[in-house]
RNA sequence: GGCCCCAUGGUCUAGCGGUUAGGACAUCGCCCUUUCAAGGCGGUAACACGGGUUCGAAUCCCGUUGGGGCUACCA
């Protein structure tokens, strides 16, 4: 019966915090079977908890999604475009479905206290159980559950799922101020907006049968639902900031891209076959709920971090340049803008050794002319006297070279070596530490290469008058 | 407590009655090498347990254990 209809599908989430990954891996599902069907993905905030929701929080998901890649086709007309659909605005909606159950039995007034102590594990028996209760005006609004019989409906991931309505309680559809439960705006826009499959976190089982219920007494079919497993943290327990970063603007802010988090997320409970790297596209091609897991998944930050490594050497040099170029203002290196090319090869250089864009950018610093992040200690025991006539010799014969590029370079670091009689990696380190500040970097050729010959041998002279200082200071 | 879901190496997973149980991350070793990485090659490491069904179970069924979820006028 779902095939009849156009496959249109939604990601609701609420505005009360950031975008976090597993909403976002919702998120995603959504947008790929949407997409891999041809069918529409909707965008709902679901803002119903009106103490909690903010606006800043509505930015933020809407920003989060935009910079993942996951569009969304309709909504109300915003500027021009398809903004998403809020649950506050379609109060009526939902008042007019409840006015409609209120007139035909299926639901009635409640108007004894809220319950507080929803933390204790006894359950709180409700006087509204006697189902008498009913008030001409206020209070909360209960669905009226059947005694009897059982709820049935379609999961694609857990197969057909069935709840004996004696386990359900008369839920509330309204509260008092008139404003809808989750349960009850999920279902009338579900409904209404034609969705045909519900696909949310495995968190939400337990509630479909309510859904369902609620469905049926609005007289609408049911769609498809897909619960899809939870993201834990490595204790097991529901993934959460203290097991470190969560939102997707916090990875966005520690300089992960949205490539890695979409490919990393795609494949915390869904496989297909071996296939690890991915961009979206290829992820529409080949994505279907088959390849969804049961098992909830632990989040891995290593493997998070090896898929952004991996996407940093997918993506071509000059879209890594562009996208790096506010990360190198954000870090106050001047970026000579003139030599586009200078820039993408030094990037280049650090691809292998980096994972983000900020652990990048600070590996770039040498670089520039800017003064170095020197490693005393390395460079106290690398840069001793000895060293001296060494490089005082480097930097004549480089002084002196015709071509000033990697080979010839290289050339000139290993004749000399032979010349003096000793291990080329005994003038390579010594002038490592004096051109990087470290004695971990790039290889020293490509380095001094990309210096050029000015700034190459500024460095070698600074650090010759450091070891003669450090001589007469020790 | 009640109801529900789940269970392959440390982690993500492939497997859909017959496989030397495959891949990835992590880890260990070797190679490459001017350092650090990256890369290449190789190693350690799993079917939670107990019963069935079957000629044959990681695969099907039932228990046990373990983990997760729901049990709000939160979503």
């Amino acid at each position: 019966m779902q095939t009849m209809r156009a496959p249109r599908l939604r990601f609701a989430p609420s505005p009360t915090g950031y975008l976090h990954v597993g909403g976002a891996r919702t998120a995603l599902f959504n947008w790929a079977l949407a997409r891999r069907l041809g069918g529409t993905f909707i965008l709902r905030i679901e803002d119903t908890d009106r103490q909690r929701s903010e606006q800043v929080y509505v930015e933020a998901i809407l920003d989060a999604m935009r910079w993942l890649g996951l569009d969304w086709d309709e909504g109300p007309d915003v500027g021009g475009a398809a903004g998403p659909y809020f649950q506050m605005e379609r109060l009526d909606l939902y008042r007019r479905a409840a006015e409609d159950l209120l007139a035909r039995n299926l639901a009635y007034r409640c108007i004894c206290p809220a319950r507080e102590d929803a933390e204790t594990s006894s359950p709180v028996t409700c006087s509204c159980a006697a189902r008498t209760v009913s008030a001409s005006e206020g209070g909360a609004l209960r669905f009226r559950t059947p005694a009897e019989g059982q709820v049935t409906f379609l999961d694609l991931i857990h197969g057909d799922m069935s709840f004996p309505c004696a386990d359900l309680e008369d839920f509330v559809l309204l509260k008092a101020d008139g404003v809808p439960t989750y349960n009850f705006a999920a279902v009338v826009d579900d409904a209404g907006m034609q969705i045909t499959h519900v696909v949310r976190g495995d968190d939400h089982l337990s509630n479909t049968p309510k859904q369902v219920l609620i469905y049926q007494a609005l007289g609408y079919e049911t769609p498809a639902f897909a619960h899809i497993p939870m993201i834990l943290g490595p204790d097991r327990k529901r993934l959460s900031k203290r097991h470190g970063a969560v939102s997707i603007q916090q990875f966005r802010e520690d300089g992960y891209l949205p490539e890695a988090l979409t490919n990393y997320l795609a494949r915390l409970g869904w496989a297909h076959g071996d296939m690890e790297l991915f961009d979206l596209e290829e992820l529409v091609a080949v994505f279907s709920l088959e390849g969804v897991g049961k098992a909830p998944a632990v989040f891995d930050y290593d493997k998070l971090a090896w898929a952004q490594a991996a996407w940093l050497k997918r993506l071509p040099p000059q879209e890594l340049r562009d996208r790096l170029l506010p990360w190198f203002e954000a870090a106050g290196l001047p970026v000579a803008v003139d030599e586009p090319a200078r820039l993408e090869a030094l990037i280049q250089t650090l691809v292998p050794r980096s994972v983000t864009l900020d652990d990048l950018v600070r590996q770039a610093r040498f670089y520039f002319d800017v003064p170095l992040d020197w490693d005393e200690e390395a460079s106290g025991k690398v840069l001793v006297s000895a060293v001296v006539p060494i490089l005082r010799a480097l930097a004549e014969r480089l002084a002196t070279l015709a071509d000033w590029s990697p080979a010839p370079i290289e050339d000139a670091f290993r004749t000399l070596a032979s010349e003096l009689g000793i291990k080329a990696g005994a003038v390579i380190q010594p002038a490592r530490v004096a051109l990087t500040g470290r004695t971990a970097s790039p290889g020293m050729f490509e380095v001094a290469a990309l210096l050029g010959r000015d700034l190459t041998l500024k460095r070698l002279e600074a650090s010759l008058s450091k070891v003669t200082e450090g001589v007469l200071q020790g």
